[in-house]
DNA sequence: ATTAAATGTAAACTTTATTTTACATTTTAT
DNA sequence: ATAAAATGTAAAATAAAGTTTACATTTAAT
């Protein structure tokens, strides 16, 4: 699964710390789901989508055969 | 987190399998999740908003606090 | 060039999602 | 009323998500 989280952080000019705290997460974990190392929760989802004022289809896009 | 997937099962008239079969997952777990049991991952929440054709918002609402 | 902030990474651990099997209960069709 | 289909539930097991700590690397600011 692809994710957009880095660019609409850059939009939003927010760091990862800033994003986790936001969300009540780790760092770590936004970094990891940033990186594609695994596939968040659709709660995690939602509250990112929130976040950025965005739906969670523009923030997660299934690939291919997925 | 609530959900509407048992309405928008019955809108389509499928079945928790042919959900489940759709998916790739199995019918427990279309149960489970659709008894809020638990939170399924981003990736079948997005599979399940295709089926429908609907948004991953219509299907999931996060409630108060969360 | 140095420092500070931000990001990447990794290992060990805990929690939660998902599967499998199996059976009980409810609903639908005949 | 009976049979078949659909749904609910539960326990044990496995896979995957998410946390914590800690440190290395990169980027931004002075």
């Amino acid at each position: 699964m692809k994710n957009t989280i880095r660019i609409q952080r850059a939009v939003k000019n927010i760091t990862q710390a800033q994003l986790a705290e936001a969300i009540g997460v780790s760092r770590q974990t936004i970094n990891t789901i940033e990186s594609g190392k695994y596939v968040p929760s659709t709660v995690l989802a939602l509250k990112m989508a929130k976040v950025f004022e965005k739906s969670v289809e523009e923030l997660f896009e299934l690939e291919e055969g997925e």
